[in-house]
DNA sequence: TGTTAGCACTCAAACAGTTAGAGTGCTAAC
DNA sequence: GTTAGCACTCTAACTGTTTGAGTGCTAACA
């Protein structure tokens, strides 16, 4: 977008007023502003350039006589050519590597806690989107024996997800139906993408290639789709809930707040809103969200693991929010875990060839 | 224990005191109470009643011209001798029936159905904690290669549950081993109880059995033990954390709704307060709960698969609850989780023709 | 012509005073 | 033992007032 419309004095004291009200949360006022941001013009003058900046809808005014309050627009302007993002402080860095290496060997807990660092360091409400699994494939699938009529179903994808899902079966089976199932089943969809065999006939599969089996099929096929819709529908890790409760735009307001935590707790929903984003980092402010959460902004950053794009991650909370440091902070950890999983391969061949020791430093690793 | 301090008067005071303080949440006066609970005697008399209430310590008093409130003695009281527990109205079994039905196969989804239903109906914040594992047996333990660095460890236990967990490796591997290693450790452990095998040394287990193997030993035995760990913390499914906002003894507090927001999502507390119970219908009432929970009231019961104890599920809220009514729904529920998994057994075929029936039923009032 | 000082005006928030209503506790009479 | 009556208490709701931060406009100034 094009912001020629704004002399550099005018975004100067957009910038201020911005500055200003991010970090208070109070309508600034021209005076209050002139005193604070000492750039050498009356209160007066700034009040004439607030007006101006209202005109243009920068800026709004709760009511007559209270200051000014940045409007989405100028959230916009602020965060594409206004913020600064700030190198983050290396205490913090070294916060969030020591955390994720912490867990690196496993997957779901680096996840969850990436997490908690996002929504500790941003004191927002953050969310990490486990994998994204539209376009993995499916590697192996195994049905296992439980008891006389529970199996267990599971399903290996070859980037690493598994998922597994108990079912009761209305019909006995033995052990060689399973067998067959599991190796007829593999053979039918390994390598296709989840969302192409969820498009696929599996009764008819069934009956051409496991035609004994048509009565089991009744039991397992629903369940078998319901587990592929669940590894498509990703697990969406929250943390930080109560966090709101500490900022003011909430602190008196029941009703926001109630709204707010409703939201939340409607997952799929919020789900469907995260998969939809674009990638890399994207940040969306006010009114460009969707009804329910016009009041509010999202960031949102993927992260990868072996250089393919596979989750996101990010925080949601009100427009006022330190936009350049949650931005530096969701860069900095989707960077590190894409890091921390890529790093490996690396690590491996040189561990193959220098053999052992690595293991007890590896906790010091991933520097620089 | 033992009530006999009080007279019949006195009880039916205190009864009907709790009665109007729980459906309205206002403090009872005695002019008031004389009104509606037409009993015949004026409120003067109540007052000195309710003064002799106020002394043995069943009543209080927030403020000097402010009506009674009881006490949580008076609660305990109520719910151990006065309260009614009706029974449920027949639209609510069918509701909890049919969408429990409506998942029959799959535990997991039961499960947050159960959850689901538990907080719609008491319009509190429910829980659901998923099988307990502590004395449930191992009886497959198996590594699945994922790529050349990672594998899937995947541990079955003989009432069904399965946990996997993604783990990269160090070193590399050949599927040889993996083989082995499933196979021995399988041996090893199958038939015992996880603790038991939490308390054994694997390590020792894997340079006795395993010699060659000794180097996967220490990515793989971490993994290991934390997943076995993870399989007996239970996941615990919640559902309406925004209930309380309806309520209004946390209306105009913002400060106690944060403090319960914030105590909700320290989830590893919360499984283990709810994991320490006893089993059967328990009720704990405000300080008999531990400091930071004397504000509230829990009520728990437990479910079972197959007859055995597996979970355990409940409400949280404030003091003044519906005890009779929430007592009820959480027993119906209970009871219809454990019957629906044992059922099947019996006679599925009667079940599905009467499923017909209900599931459509069902259909009509599902998700608004 | 852009900038500034001055001034009238506005509004929310904080404060103080008042009233109404619901309640209590005590006392004396029934 | 029960009750009516009364003085007293406290909150919640309401009123009016003040204060302070802010605006918009106008006229003077550089």
């Amino acid at each position: 977008m094009d912001y020629t419309d704004l002399n550099e004095r005018k975004l100067q004291i957009l910038q201020a007023i911005i500055a200003d009200f991010i970090s208070t949360g109070e309508p600034v006022g021209s005076r209050s502003l002139s005193k604070s941001h000492d750039m050498g013009i009356s209160p007066a003058t700034i009040r004439n350039e607030m007006s101006d900046l209202e005109d243009m809808g920068y800026l709004t005014h709760p009511h007559t006589s209270a200051g000014r309050v940045p409007s989405d627009k100028a959230y916009r302007l602020y965060v594409d050519e206004l913020m600064t993002t700030s190198e983050l402080p290396e205490a913090d860095k070294l916060k969030i590597r020591s955390k994720l290496l912490e867990s690196r060997n496993e997957l779901d807990s680096t996840i969850e806690h990436a997490a908690e660092l996002l929504s500790d360091m941003t004191n927002l409400t953050s969310f990490v989107l486990a994998p994204r699994k539209d376009e993995s494939k499916l590697k192996y699938i195994h049905f296992l024996p439980v008891d006389e009529s529970t199996v267990v179903l599971m399903i290996v994808a070859e980037d690493g997800q598994v998922m597994n899902r108990a079912i009761r079966l209305n019909e006995p089976y033995t052990e060689e139906n399973l067998e067959l199932m599991s190796k007829v089943m593999t053979h039918n969809y390994m390598g296709k993408s989840i969302s192409t065999v969820m498009a696929m006939d599996i009764i008819d599969d069934f009956t051409r290639d496991m035609a004994s089996l048509s009565g089991l099929a009744a039991d397992v096929v629903p369940s078998f789709m319901k587990t592929l819709e669940k590894m498509l529908n990703a697990d969406l890790y929250m943390n930080g809930y109560s966090n709101i409760f500490s900022l003011p735009e909430f602190a008196g307001d029941m009703q926001k707040t109630q709204s707010f935590l409703r939201m939340l707790e409607d997952k799929n929903r919020l789900t469907d809103v995260i998969v939809n984003r674009e990638n890399g980092v994207m940040i969306t402010i006010g009114d460009e969200n969707s009804e329910d959460m016009k009041d509010l902004s999202l960031i949102t950053a993927d992260y990868k693991v072996n250089g393919k794009l596979v989750g996101r991650l990010g925080v949601i909370g009100p427009t006022r929010m330190k936009y350049g440091k949650v931005t530096s902070v969701i860069k900095y950890i989707s960077d590190n875990i894409s890091q921390t999983f890529e790093l490996r391969d690396k690590n491996i061949k040189e561990l193959e060839s220098k053999e052992e020791t690595i293991d007890e430093r590896g906790n010091e690793e991933a520097d620089g």
